[in-house]
DNA sequence: GTCTATATTGTGATAGAC
DNA sequence: GTCTATCACAATATAGAC
């Protein structure tokens, strides 16, 4: 479902096609899911923010330096939107901005399900070097330009919006103080 | 039809919605636009692209400064926002995530506006005294992170995400190399 | 050109046989 | 619990009277 959606959105993913291509009827979606489509999806977002947040210290781990890390991430993303033909990354928020101002309960999930990537990524950020303040802030930029550059690239079928974006936040972090020193390693004491 | 798109998004928003709240039957809606609902669509996305472009000048003019300029403009985005019931800002960003995968001719609409904002961006920034590349990837960036945090915006009902991503792509620009004097007011030269 | 009524298709959801 | 057939409704789009 959470493939589906991030291609092609909420309203124009179907329960019919999902069990087409799930192999199962439709019966048995509501079977399970008993508030229909809109369960089913909750679900998909929910799992989707579950498996992202451990991308995180994946992609920043291996890089000494968090601004560096930052960019090559954002470039890591671009050439993964390149190789899939454009389709969209991130299936919260394709049906966030679909779905904020006319299904409240599926909006209350996906902010859940963002807050909690704030809170993991101000965390992180955290333990890297950043005030509390600064870490929260970085976080919400980078979801914030990295969204958006989602949503550009798809558009322009070009990687240059989250290019752009990932040196934007990548030189914005470099300006910012860090506690520990910028080799460390051990962002776990 | 701006209007309706921008809260609602592409799917949501009917042709027999939209001749309710305009007043007129569908059947004239047909009359006028051959091409259906997508062609409606996209006349209104390529309304919004012209209306939204006289903005940059607008907010940017009035401030010598590019980057406190850049992060007045996302704070003035971010009040709007939060002043109209976390609705959208801008209808093309809505729409492009939901139909890029899914409706080539209404992407390539969409895309053709994206690319005017950029060109005139560009244009833009470079009489700002910025060099015609930093000029090009310091819009990308602006309208990525603008994108990205109407998104997180709508989702989480909080203006935090648009100021904090307004304030790294302003520390990005205030780190840029200018070639005009910073208080230059005669970007036209 | 404007508007009404309708054709057609596809949707989410359900009832009920296995 | 699994699957088939179908209901009820809303969507886009059109035909045709004014």
């Amino acid at each position: 479902m959470a493939e589906l959606l991030r291609v092609q959105g909420y309203a124009a993913t179907g329960i019919q096609q999902l069990a087409r291509t799930a192999g199962a009827p439709t019966g048995s979606i509501y079977h399970h899911f008993k508030g229909g489509k809109r369960e089913v999806v909750a679900a998909a977002l929910r799992q989707t923010g579950a498996v992202y947040i451990q991308l995180l210290p994946l992609l920043l781990d291996q890089h000494a330096d968090l601004a560096t890390g930052i960019e090559a991430a954002f470039a890591t993303a671009a050439d993964d939107v390149g190789h899939t033909g454009w389709a969209n990354m991130c299936p919260v928020g394709t049906v966030t901005g679909e779905i904020a101002d006319v299904e409240p309960e599926l909006r209350e999930v996906a902010a859940g399900v963002i807050a909690s990537w704030v809170d993991e990524g101000t965390r992180y950020l955290a333990s890297r070097g950043l005030s509390d303040a600064d870490a929260r802030a970085v976080t919400y930029a980078v979801l914030s330009a990295l969204e958006g550059g989602f949503l550009l690239a798809r558009g322009q079928r070009s990687a240059e919006p989250l290019l752009a974006a990932g040196r934007a936040i990548s030189t914005y972090v470099a300006t910012l103080p860090v506690t520990a020193p910028a080799s460390a390693e051990n962002q776990s004491t």
